[in-house]
DNA sequence: ATACATGAAACCGTATACGATTGTTCAGTG
DNA sequence: CACTGAACAATCGTATACGGTTTCATGTAT
């Protein structure tokens, strides 16, 4: 029992965590460059400890490192955003499918509540809270995904996502309208234990959908 | 131009590749133990960039890593070769339907011929050679895919199925005969410029009916 | 004979140090 | 004034060194 109980195993693993929490946050925004022996000084540690926990957020997608230069926070730029988009919907619908027959009545009550507020927000919109919502709301989906994989690999997704603070809504915010029916189209269909193929298809079409919107955007600029 | 030319940029992707290639020729089975001054005396660095080597390796689940303790060549137990079939089966799906409109007429001849030999390996089978040629078809499928972060996911869960070096087929060698006209099946389907939801399903269903067969098989012990 | 304590050996985790690479600034030249 | 090139600063990459943890073997007490 030390008195600070720090708690965290390796200080590789502090590192990783402690870095991972602030890009999570948005503190360092994309392109911020994440210089090995600052960060090593902030924590407290040499660099070594730091440069893995880099290069495990490397391999996580959430640092772009370039040899004999350095780190940056990954950013997303345009084509990126396709390819985590697409992946995540092919994904996401996998695993909201399989966790479906695992969802309880509590489970879709919450999602509901979350769904509600979604709705509320659409009349002064803040695309940043709609965005947190949104996560929120497929979280409690997805969650109980019993494939670690899977899930681990959505999880990994909506992580690169995050660096977007406000998602497709800000650009496109019709779509926030449209998405708020399809979630609750989509609790209708867990509720009702319908199949997993539905289930799955829905949830996948949901997630294109919002990207199609942000194509179409994009097109007509 | 040194005389050498290793090519290789630094020396943690040199042992990165070192390694990963000694894994997946299967030069290290499951469970081996990786003692990282070992190798780093073998590929005569120090220890620092063999430890990122392994971290990269570790995140792509090839190694498996205990804290103070050290790294092993990840070995597959049946619960994680369900995990990962099933991830494979949707991921590998998904990547070969957006392959399809790209998979030109001189890829389906040279997969067709793949399976020909597949097939005449039906008489003396070999589990080892069947289940690389079954490898080798696939590629095919789906290397197109234009989607380069479910291309990665599809070939991460290849490589970590690579520690079996002969798959289901060693212990269900009924399965190998459906699985060669499903291949044909498969090929018929992008010929004909089949829906991308026909073609995912096909292959999706293809790698779980080896995964079925392989509970069920497993089941009856 | 079994269980437990003790010690040593093997190995991992991290700090420090130094060489290597990159990007930048500033003087010199056309 | 624009451009080239060389010195400089910042930062990365890796080797080495040492303290800490785990594991295993040995010996002792019950």
């Amino acid at each position: 029992m030390v008195e600070s109980m720090v708690a965290a195993g390796s200080k590789s693993e502090q590192a990783y965590a402690a870095i991972k929490d602030q890009i999570l946050q948005g503190l360092y925004s994309p392109g911020y460059r994440l210089v090995l022996s600052k960060i090593a000084d902030g924590l407290g540690v040499s660099v070594v400890p730091v440069r893995e926990a880099i290069r495990r957020l490397e391999a996580e997608g959430l640092v772009k490192f370039e040899r004999n230069v350095g780190a940056t926070v990954a950013g997303i730029d345009p084509v990126e955003y396709l390819y985590t988009m697409q992946t995540l919907s092919i994904l996401e619908g996998a695993a909201t499918a399989l966790s479906a027959p695992l969802i309880g009545a509590a489970d879709v009550a919450r999602a509901r509540a979350v769904n509600a507020e979604m709705r509320a927000c659409l009349e002064h919109f803040d695309p940043i809270r709609f965005t947190q919502l949104n996560k929120d709301f497929h979280s409690v989906l997805f969650e109980h995904c019993p494939n670690p994989h899977i899930l681990g690999l959505v999880h990994q997704g909506w992580d690169q996502l995050g660096s977007l603070r406000s998602s497709t809504f800000r650009f496109v915010p019709g779509r926030a309208h449209e998405s708020v029916d399809e979630h609750e189209a989509l609790l209708r269909l867990i509720e009702t234990a319908a199949g997993a193929e539905d289930i799955e298809k829905a949830a996948r079409l949901h997630r294109s959908a919002t990207l199609d919107a942000y194509l179409n955007q994009a097109k007509n600029i």
